[in-house]
DNA sequence: CTGAAAGCGCTTACAG
DNA sequence: CTGAAAGCGCTTACAG
């Protein structure tokens, strides 16, 4: 079943039922119906391959899950990404686009290059909790489009690619405050990795808050971690070895805190009586700790959209507009305690 | 850059060219690895859309996401498809299968047999809350292939297609014997929904365990609900309400299990010294909650990686292997408490 | 409104 | 080992 069996169906030339398929308005209205009722009685679509063939353009968007043996592993132990792959697979479905994803590793580039050079995508996404510079470069460098999921990712800015801006530094002030707010004195942080920009931003909004309290800094209180449970774990031990734990915790992501909660009721201290424990990103599990856990929403939704649109825009060669960058709002559940 | 143009820059006919894309013997060794670095160099990978036009084949799986309003939403609310997901995308991508993955409603057929019209892919997988049967049914009519995960989404057991099958009796059972072992004799349960087949087979099991213990079944013990976190909140309340509350509770599901949790820590009641809890399915999250929940591990990334095996075998027209219904394995956490 | 021709970049026989 | 030709199912000018 191809254009030519429609067409003699119809008794009309191939190139009419082609106008039909192109919406073209030069074709008497009987007839367009008549035609498109004898495509439907014959479930006829047009072959994709021969269409791409001619206008090598693929309406497709790869989905580029690079893994890091390193880190989380995407889609099984990771919290965050699924609800960011599942808003971006059904943005690219509702805007008529399909969707090939891929799993590779942070050390190939090759198979993702490759889908490119074989026009099987007009343009790809790259999703990873690692820094894919090198992989974006050779992308680029290759006249290819791509988008990166987020500003994390990336060593440099570069405004050419769609990629979502979050403001860390104005959630962690607003976390923090958040904190001051209560009547705490005495909050301490738990960072993320040294070498992430997020982890960076969201200690300076931490420092920016307290200064902005004139509550001074102490540096016992700030514990260098990284973004997993086990930081958290680590931390929460350290202060009580220590014997310098603070009455609120500003945990760099959720992670942590679901560590330092655990810690805690290990220790026989109650959250939030004896202590406050604020996360960062709002993962589903967040709901379902004890307590259920205050933390800073991140709109991952709206980013993976946003994103997706961009990118969009960018193969149809429309104008691109400023994304604003992305705030994270805070939410309150039951692990922080007011001392006023 | 076409396959021409390697010919071209390596001075043989295109039809040489080819038989190096194809791994034929029928080239000299020094014209073959000439040519492969010519195309390395200029980063040559045929293009797809011209080689699927004439082999017919995409070498490409859909997946289908098919969301129900009614249920939760897959890759937002789920807990348990993603891992699922992630596997098969893994298993596709090394097998040498693209992936297009494609987000739609129960009721909207037309677009999921699109993509096999048009030639997009060679076969496809289902992924649902719901019954299926109804589009699978179109699927098959059409003479294209389909696997679906798992046999919950379709009335009729259907041996043509690929599909991985959960003991879920035989789950049950052991998850019963647990409680029985640690001289629980009073034992609930939690059902799932009344049309679902694998809440049937788990209620089964219950009771099967139960006879085999000689243990008395009481109808009072057993709370017809739903896969649910409200329907466990649900039945904790109306057993308390009535005075009589079991020793154990084996829930349907985790969902159920993280309903029951939140109701007995409502009550005051602690959990395991009061009450033991079971689950079944193993979601991540059980790990999180307090306690940590004992619950039955439904094997998902071994059924996704089968059923994408059975469905290339399918594809490639290979002898289809009988698969072994899969069974669900006691993982043992802190939620129950040994009464010997 | 409609037709006939060329071409997209491959693969597939067929011939040597 | 290599070549020349036909064809996959569309789209794109060009002509009427």
């Amino acid at each position: 079943m191809d254009i030519f069996d429609i067409a003699r169906l119809a008794g009309v030339s191939r190139k009419t039922v082609q106008r039909v398929l192109n919406n073209s308005d030069q074709v008497r209205p009987e007839t367009r119906d008549r035609i498109i009722k004898i495509m439907e009685e014959n479930h006829y679509h047009p072959n994709v391959s021969a269409r791409r063939l001619v206008k090598k353009t693929t309406h497709t968007i790869g989905l580029f899950i690079i893994q890091d043996p390193a880190k989380d592993r995407i889609y099984s132990d990771d919290q965050f990404y699924s609800v960011v792959i599942g808003a971006m697979i059904n943005a690219c479905s509702l805007r008529g686009y399909n969707v090939l994803v891929m799993m590779t590793e942070l050390n190939d580039p090759v198979s993702v290059l490759k889908l490119y050079r074989e026009k099987s995508i007009d343009a790809g996404i790259i999703i990873s909790w690692s820094n894919v510079q090198a992989i974006v470069d050779q992308i680029l460098s290759a006249n290819y489009l791509v988008g990166v999921f987020d500003q994390n990712n990336l060593s440099r800015r570069d405004s050419s690619i769609p990629i979502p801006i979050l403001q860390n530094e104005a959630g962690a002030v607003e976390a923090t405050n958040h904190f001051i707010q209560l009547g705490h004195k005495e909050i301490g942080i738990i960072t993320g990795d040294e070498d992430n920009l997020a982890a960076m931003e969201r200690f300076e909004g931490y420092q920016k808050a307290l200064v902005g309290a004139k509550i001074p800094l102490k540096s016992s209180y700030v514990y260098n971690g990284q973004f997993t449970e086990e930081s958290g774990e680590k931390a929460v031990s350290h202060w009580i070895k220590e014997g310098a734990l603070p009455s609120a915790i500003l945990c760099s992501n959720d992670h942590i805190a679901f560590g330092a909660l655990k810690a805690l009721r290990a220790e026989g201290l109650n959250v939030p009586d004896d202590v406050s424990v604020m996360g960062f990103d709002n993962l589903l599990l967040t709901e379902y700790t004890t307590p259920a856990l205050t933390t800073m929403h991140v709109p991952r939704i709206e980013m993976a959209v946003t994103l997706v649109e961009q990118l969009i825009r960018q193969i149809e060669e429309k104008p691109l507009e400023t994304i604003r960058p992305f705030q994270a709002t805070l939410v309150k559940r039951d692990s922080c305690c007011d001392k006023n």
